[in-house]
DNA sequence: GCCAACGTTGGC
DNA sequence: GCCAACGTTGGC
């Protein structure tokens, strides 16, 4: 069956885990996401295939510095079992997760970082939630046509 | 390091 | 169910 193609956008923190430790990994399971929306966006929307913008955050210069692929259906985060973890949740089960995730795999480092400067001065990029104030939102959906503008901007 | 924005928690 | 307090995110 055919499906058109969605993009997100995933932040992360490289002093957490990099575009370089992704490139190093080859895939890796998207964990420690706790926040309802992100879940969400990973547990009911992702699909197999679709393309990873990599945002690196707090960090400098901040933006988007590379690609991944969505490469599994939704499955249990392990941290949130794990007393060891910094993701460790309490209120989870496991005959009753709270928080899931999906893998990740690397698709290519850009040669440069698409700085959230630059994300901002484009006008046909104004709607996406990243530019906006206040978002701390760590996973959301781009649009088609931001998504051609921004692999336009590598 | 600062602080605005936002989500979550918990008392009531 | 409200909302104040608190903790976290993340740009700067």
């Amino acid at each position: 069956m055919l499906s058109r193609m969605q993009y997100w956008l995933m932040k992360s923190e490289p002093s957490s885990y990099s575009i370089d430790d992704l490139k190093r990994d080859g895939v890796t399971p998207w964990d420690g996401v706790r926040n309802y929306q992100a879940r969400n966006y990973m547990r009911d929307d992702m699909r197999v295939g679709d393309v990873v913008f990599f945002y690196a955050s707090n960090t400098d210069p901040v933006g988007i510095v590379g690609l991944g692929r969505v490469e599994s259906e939704p499955y249990p985060d392990a941290t949130q079992f794990d007393t060891k973890s910094i993701y460790f949740d309490p209120k989870a089960t496991k005959e009753n997760p709270r928080w899931c995730l999906v893998d990740i795999t690397f698709v290519e480092k850009f040669p440069r970082c698409i700085t959230l400067a630059e994300l901002k001065e484009e006008p046909a990029l104004k709607n996406m939630p990243v530019v906006q104030k206040g978002n701390r939102l760590s996973i959301s959906p781009v649009g088609e046509k931001e998504a051609r503008r921004v692999l336009g901007m590598v």
